[in-house]
DNA sequence: ACCTGAACACCGTTCAAGT
DNA sequence: ACCTGAACACCGTTCAAGT
């Protein structure tokens, strides 16, 4: 029988996860699928909602499935239990997840833009450490998985940029930049973590 | 006589501005100067360059002139010191001016990625606050201004959603969401200052 | 319910050729 | 040096029509 909207982004997902953000388009997807491009028309009103649906994909092992990522395709062996009970976890599985599809990162914060206020994620971790500690972790792992993943994706196409060129101070950075890039966002995400702790034991 | 790169960058700003990125195309960037399309690829190898030159027009100010925000255009009157010596001004310099252009926080946040840990901005943060917090306070704003904008963009768009529909904890956010978007940054701004100087007077 | 076929109004980029 | 004209291989979306 024919497709499913769930098919479609599955799809949708393994085009994106191929290909990159740029090159999925709605008709690679159909293509996908040895379907016509307005075919996805009568399952998704637009290309901006299946990049949402896309999006809920990506993130729903964090949401639901306990600190550890498990893959944005089967899940499982879901454990039965909500999210991580600890920020630092929560923020690290968000991150992994969205680094586990190619650009994940910008389609996830695209869609989490506009639900301002009202995604899983943000309800989870306002629960945690309350509304501003929960924004400013959220934008914080955002920006950084956006960044890394853009700075992954210019890496592989400029393996051109000679090392020798460069000051001698990101030698390091550039030797290893995937060990470098995810102990930054760790640091990252402890200074906020102390400030969230001195805000707490402080008069606020 | 003819146009110069600096007319080409001016144009794109333009359109950007008026016209968002997901329309600032080539084609209406050549338009805009009253030319063909392949006009403007003697002035610019492609659409990345361009947007990175673009990018480094809106933060230009910011970077140069001080922490008052001062137009993308001309910069007349601009202060001869450097940046802002506090990183709380700095960040909020520099989120008014990604916000001062419609779609700013995508195209900058976009142009720094692909040089993560060489841009202008980075090195002046990390003369401030070392790396960590300089890429975490980036990052952090660099997240919320894009959040920022998306959200604007949607709200523009849909002024279809029902207010009353909403739970009542957002009827103040959306009532106002300008303002409740800018002390939201300032909160989280103070979250990560506060988790730095713990870092600070602390063992490191 | 799910899909095809054809069309509309667009894209970024290249390249030979003009002045 | 700066630009035109034409072309190539694409886009998202709509809509009548098929089964």
């Amino acid at each position: 029988m024919r497709n499913s909207l769930a098919d479609v982004v599955a799809a949708g997902l393994r085009v994106l996860d191929a290909q990159g953000l740029e090159n999925c388009s709605m008709r690679r997807v159909a293509a996908e699928l040895g379907v016509q491009p307005s075919a996805l028309y009568h399952h998704v009103p637009d290309k901006q909602t299946l990049l949402a649906l896309m999006a809920d994909e990506i993130v729903g092992p964090v949401a639901l499935g306990g600190g550890a990522a498990q893959g944005a395709e089967g899940a499982a062996g879901a454990q039965a239990a909500g999210p991580a009970a600890d920020p630092r976890a929560f923020c690290m599985a968000l991150r992994e997840a969205m680094l586990a599809v190619r650009d994940g990162a910008d389609v996830v914060a695209t869609a989490a833009a506009f639900r301002l206020g009202a995604s899983d994620v943000e309800r989870w971790l306002t629960a945690l450490v309350g509304p501003d500690g929960a924004r400013t972790l959220l934008l914080y792992t955002f920006g950084h998985a956006q960044s890394t993943q853009t700075h992954r994706q210019a890496a592989a196409l400029g393996a051109l940029i000679d090392p020798a060129a460069l000051p001698r101070r990101d030698a390091a950075a550039v030797a290893d930049p995937e060990r470098d890039l995810d102990a930054s966002f760790e640091r990252g995400l402890a200074i906020i973590l102390r400030g969230l702790d001195a805000s707490a034991t402080s008069g606020r």
